[in-house]
DNA sequence: GGCACTCTTTCCGGCATGGAAAGCGACGGG
DNA sequence: CCCGTCGCTTTCCATGCCGGAAAGAGTGCC
């Protein structure tokens, strides 16, 4: 098995982006509300960091009106995946394991 | 064996104190400079660093003119033991393992 | 047109952070 | 003795992140 090359990542590495990018990384689909509650942040509080997670390329935001609500989804993109798995080979790596 | 009760710990996730924690939680007891060395923090930023640390109750400063020469070692107290064992277990927790 | 639902963006005060530089106590040399 | 050095410590300062509150905006329903 090839070790992911640790790094860390200060966009990952942020309290509330770590926690996002870990339920992502379970559940590969979530949607906004789902993660705001699991969370426990707000609206714009989550907003504002979902959107810094995009525009670092990690997250992909899909919009979309179903039954007629308006929906929008989380995913981690390939790249937010890797980063997510070297920051916490780089945390397993500072913890000492 | 007890699992650690996770617990997310401010004072201990910010980068350079969680470095500094994990040093110490293999060494034991190590000394400014090499902290300092293997963290790559100016002398200013580290003692900052560890001010904190040590208010927390986390890390014991220990101050002895040796050879002539002023040293000041660090080690993690018991609390701070505890407190960077139930980070990790928290960060474990949300990578999801 | 008005209202509700779902995010987004703006505005704002507050706190953390790091670099640079000045301070300081303990020696050792001259 | 005074001076310079070593080894941190503290201050000063500029910057950036953060979260709460509130205003905005897009979409569909009535």
């Amino acid at each position: 098995m090839t070790a992911v090359e640790p790094r860390f990542d200060a966009v990952v590495h942020a309290p509330p982006r770590l926690q996002i990018c870990g339920l992502l990384a379970v559940v590969d689909t979530m949607e906004f509300a789902a993660v705001r509650d699991a969370v426990s942040v707000s609206d714009s509080v989550l907003s504002k960091h979902v959107k810094q997670l995009e525009e670092a390329g990690y997250v992909q935001v899909r919009k979309a009106t179903i039954a007629s609500r308006q929906r929008t989804s989380l995913a981690l993109t390939k790249a937010g995946r890797a980063a997510f798995d070297a920051h916490v080979a780089e945390l397993r790596r500072i913890a000492g394991l």
